[in-house]
DNA sequence: AACTATTTCAACCGCACGACA
DNA sequence: GTGTCGTGCGGTTGAAATAGT
């Protein structure tokens, strides 16, 4: 349990540096927590990594003779340096070549996390921070999409930011609001007065039980009731793997979880994907399992089938070649309807800056108001 | 001031995917 | 079809910072 480990071990550490035990690590020296050393050189991890390797599948690096812990100064403009000099990738052969006694993966992890150059600094904003709360009710826990919409934050700070902060108001202010139904005010709900605004004591559950409600609670943070909001989305259930990409059996949908919501989980992510392209955005492939009229019935998008807009080409230049083309080449088992269905679209609106313009000069009739809304139109010059 | 409890967030881990041989 | 590589993702950990007593 972490309040154990944050308490007792947090103590024993303070006096091991107390006693000034030697310990090395880094190139600047940093003594490191000796239970840490401990825990990660244990028999069982070694054989396990044995074991691993054994198999086929050797670990990403060999971690013998590695830096680990936080990054010096010198580390990090070693590796600035390279990545100036070489670009980005290759992580594996990188420490190498750059001299760095780090695992690629950390390299990597330093770069994204920290050392980019267009990493933003400071405190989320309160914009960002209502950003993030309703693109995690669409997308759940999908830190790097929710990142992709918020330039220069990274999943791992958002994931951070929504554990420490905004999941724990999510959970309290849902809490609050199951016993005053009546008020129909969302404290989380964009038209809300922010919290920064209105201080107030949350109250603090323990680290441990914050972490939980995103990792062993299978819904969504915000919904520990028996109703949960059929809007919601589930969060570990629709992690883009291949169960999703290849149906399950009937039986397997019933098991533990409700197929609806993961499916509109992933038509969301798709959605927030494909309406938005940025360069780096991907069409997440699970888009190919949702059922169109599940879609249709849910989202009310009219001439519009869903199925096609997140199979629509990310780079939006020529959607309507590309749904040709992909109608034409029948590579998968996907969903398109027949192309009838949508004749009348205005391809165009499918690209990333053409949704805007097309809603605004249509006024959603191209764009019914529910799926208008679902992609979540600001009310001002501010897409999602 | 000293100690303890809590919070933050950088870093780590295992897993999964696509590409390629 | 299979294995390996390179990469990305989400969950978890724990050292350091901060708040509370």
């Amino acid at each position: 349990m972490c309040v154990y480990a944050c308490g007792s071990v947090t103590k024993r550490w303070l006096l091991y540096k107390a006693l000034s035990i030697p310990g090395q690590r880094g190139e600047e020296g940093i003594a490191e927590h000796p239970e840490s050393k401990l825990r990660r050189t244990t028999a069982t991890e070694k054989e396990r990594e044995r074991e691993v390797a054994e198999m086929g599948r050797s670990p990403c690096c060999s971690k013998e003779g590695l830096n680990r812990g936080a990054w010096t100064a010198q580390e990090d403009k070693i590796l600035t340096d390279y990545i100036k000099a070489h670009g980005e990738g290759r992580w594996r052969n990188l420490p190498k070549k750059a001299g760095l006694k780090r695992c690629g993966k950390s390299c990597r992890l330093r770069w994204l996390n920290y050392l980019r150059p267009d990493i933003k600094r400071g405190n989320i904003s309160p914009d960002e921070e209502e950003l993030i709360i309703r693109l995690h009710r669409l997308l759940g826990n999908r830190w790097s999409l929710i990142a992709g919409r918020l330039p220069g934050r990274t999943d791992n700070e958002i994931k951070n930011y929504w554990n420490t902060n905004l999941g724990r108001r999510v959970q309290s202010n849902h809490q609050t609001n199951s016993h005053s139904r009546d008020d129909h005010v969302d404290p989380l709900s964009p038209n809300h007065q922010h919290d920064d605004d209105q201080p107030h004591k949350v109250e603090s559950p323990k680290y441990s039980e914050t972490s939980k409600v995103s990792t062993d609670d299978n819904s969504v943070s915000e919904s520990p009731s028996s109703e949960p909001d059929p809007r919601l989305v589930k969060t570990d259930a629709f992690k883009c793997s291949k169960s999703l990409i290849d149906p399950p059996p009937e039986q397997e949908l019933h098991r533990n979880e409700d197929p609806i919501n993961t499916d509109l989980a992933a038509a969301a992510a798709a959605v927030a994907v494909a309406v938005d392209p940025t360069p780096t955005g991907v069409l997440p492939p699970f888009a190919w399992n949702i059922p169109a009229d599940l879609l249709m019935d849910d989202f009310e998008i009219g001439e519009i089938c869903l199925s096609e807009l997140l199979n629509s080409n990310s780079s939006g230049v020529n959607n309507q070649d590309q749904f040709n083309s992909n109608n034409s080449n029948t590579s998968g088992d996907h969903l398109f309807a027949d192309q009838g269905q949508v004749q009348g679209l205005d391809w165009a609106a499918l690209s990333s800056d053409c949704v805007q313009d097309n809603y605004q000069a249509n006024a959603g009739s191209n764009f019914h108001q529910p799926f208008a809304s679902f992609l979540d139109y600001n009310g001002g010059d501010q897409w999602l």
